[in-house]
DNA sequence: GTGGTCTAGACCACT
DNA sequence: GTGGTCTAGACCACC
């Protein structure tokens, strides 16, 4: 199973569902066209309700990570590169001023983050080769 | 007037309230016993109710930013440095990943969010000479 | 019923429900991931408003007691252990420090309020088994 | 000065003066029939309010550490050893419970509480030789 | 159904 | 007039 997810955790368990598959794709892990499982199947397997994954399965598609045709299942379709390129950034903006933040008044120095920046882009890059 | 807030916005207003007076704090602007506005003074400036400022303010003491004083008002108290460390790494490991992930399916760089990171050190530690 | 609180107490609602919990945690008495009541059935349970239950709650989360999640409840998490321990350790000395002074103005000696300390470590201590 | 207050300090303080004037008979820096400044003394010195003053010594006067004589001031008066003991264990009792529930859920154990009790013991103790 | 947020209005202790 | 607490009632996101 390549997907699991943690009913215990904080994240709601659409999102979870949603990133593990964004991470599947940004790792390599998942190429164009690689199926997913179905609604119930995952449903099923991970023990929760058929609306969770579907409504996990609605956002990939409205995001563009999936194709999903009628009697055909769920595809992963890897999005054009460039799209939503500003909107992305304003948010990754956004996101890094408050842990920025944060780590200044914990005297936490930028090393120490970028540092994870590079640790998250080796992990995941790595697995692509 | 230092503190505003956008009543249209997604981020709950007590924690824009919130991430403004730290980042205040980040940044130099506020200091240890500055006061900050009476819950009452600041609800009506800002035209939001009572107890979202006071939540705000509560949430800032708990954390150790500030000091609340019956009748004495509300002042600002730079927390000790290395507290909570490890759990602030650990959310902002968290949180990274997460934009890391969504970067690489977009074909943003590492540079890119390291730029960023160094951006925001040097505008928030900029203000603080 | 668990949870039991004093409406006439001096001691404000929301932190009986605080103590309460904590200490059970502290006992064994509730452990890692056990449920807690909801918010509004501990509020009718125990004849409070939701928000006094609610304030209550949102503390263990932010002290890091419990977790809650939306629309799947609150469960206890015991948090990491060596925590705030210097803030802890200062409040602390800060207490004993007034129950010290007055002990003295009342020839209570030193025996009295270290055996106090004995026995309710054991008390609760002796739960856990 | 004998008595020094923090403005800036959570500690009403009204009850810094009481707990000021306490230690001081603990200490025995403070005997039966040492004069305390005037209200307005004390109060210009400190620079706080009249009433602020008059409700600590109103409280001492009540607890019976201090007796104030119309046109002759307010002087120190030992109060009866045994007076009140039974509330006072009770209280301190209370408050031991909540600072032992914390520290055991930090893993802060037991001889370190009762280290800080025999450390205070000691500078109070100490000072009145 | 769950918790999360916000408003409105009240009373209290402290200064 | 300050913050601290509590009640009441509402709407929202999540499952």
């Amino acid at each position: 199973m390549l997907l699991t997810v943690n009913l215990k955790s904080e994240e709601p368990i659409y999102l979870q569902i949603r990133n593990r598959v964004v991470e599947g794709i940004a790792s390599g892990a998942l190429r164009e066209g690689d199926p997913l499982p179905t609604v119930r199947a995952l449903a099923a397997e991970l023990g929760v309700n058929l609306h969770t994954v579907n409504k996990a399965y609605s956002f990939l598609r409205i995001e563009g990570f999936v194709k999903m045709m009628r009697s055909r299942g769920t595809v992963v379709t890897v999005p054009r590169r460039g799209r939503d390129t500003q909107d992305f950034l304003d948010a990754a903006a956004a996101a890094i001023k408050n842990i920025v933040t944060e780590a200044i008044t914990r005297s936490v120095g930028r090393e120490e983050l970028t540092g994870m920046i590079h640790k998250i882009y080796s992990e995941l890059e790595g697995k692509k080769k």
